[in-house]
DNA sequence: CCAACGATGGGT
DNA sequence: CCCATCGTTGGA
């Protein structure tokens, strides 16, 4: 069943753990795409220095960091790439939780014709969404997306599937954000240990 | 107006 | 490790 509101609407690091094993679904004319979570990082802002919200800073393309829990951020990086992120806590707390890694559910075929211009032919599997803008790509996900509500019925999460009985799950440091000075170590980056899913961090 | 800069990914 | 790549940002 769809996550609804009261569940984003909380503390962010509860969030980014609950997400775990949650099934991302993006519904779209040329068909769904389904991704289990296995890796998310959790951003504070606005006291966090990692955070694009960090100092309270608010431009045009975070605007929906600002909304109330419950709506995707996505935004571009390095020029063709994009990240998906859940917005948490209510309006005007500007954090959320980015979808690091999932594990493809379905369908592979739709994941593997987007993205294999771009896989080798030697590479693997998990390959396809084990980072956050190759997942973005594998589902078809980009900034047209950005403010939607994921309570809505295109693009949402799911809690089938949920945790296995035997998945653990481990907090590390956050990948790639060194400049955030006393931020850089928090253990805010959640992953399911040992799944081969995870992004190469 | 414009230079600097990535919450990355792919190749060595 | 190296670097391609381009929209966003913030300071002239």
């Amino acid at each position: 069943m769809k996550l609804e509101r009261s569940f984003y609407e909380r503390n962010t690091l509860i969030v980014a753990r609950e997400l775990l094993g949650c099934v991302l679904v993006h519904i779209t004319s040329e068909g769904t795409t389904k991704g289990r979570i296995v890796e998310t990082e959790a951003y504070l802002g606005p006291e966090d220095k990692a955070a694009h919200s960090y100092g309270g800073r608010h431009t045009p393309r975070m605007e929906p960091l600002y909304k109330t829990g419950g709506f995707a951020y996505v935004y571009q990086l390095h020029g063709h790439n994009y990240c998906l992120n859940v917005v948490t806590q209510k309006e005007d707390i500007p954090q959320a939780v980015l979808i690091r890694a999932v594990e493809p559910v379905d369908s592979l075929e739709s994941m593997i014709q987007r993205r294999k211009i771009y896989i080798s032919k030697k590479s693997k599997l998990k390959n396809l969404t084990n980072g956050p803008s190759k997942l973005c790509h594998a589902m078809d996900i980009d900034t047209s997306l950005n403010g939607i509500d994921l309570c809505g019925d295109e693009l949402f999460i799911t809690l089938k599937n949920g945790l296995d009985s035997d998945d653990e799950i481990i907090a590390t440091k956050r990948i790639h954000i060194d400049y955030a000075d006393e931020y850089r170590d928090k253990p805010w980056r959640f992953l399911l240990k040992g799944n081969e899913f995870v992004s190469r961090g």
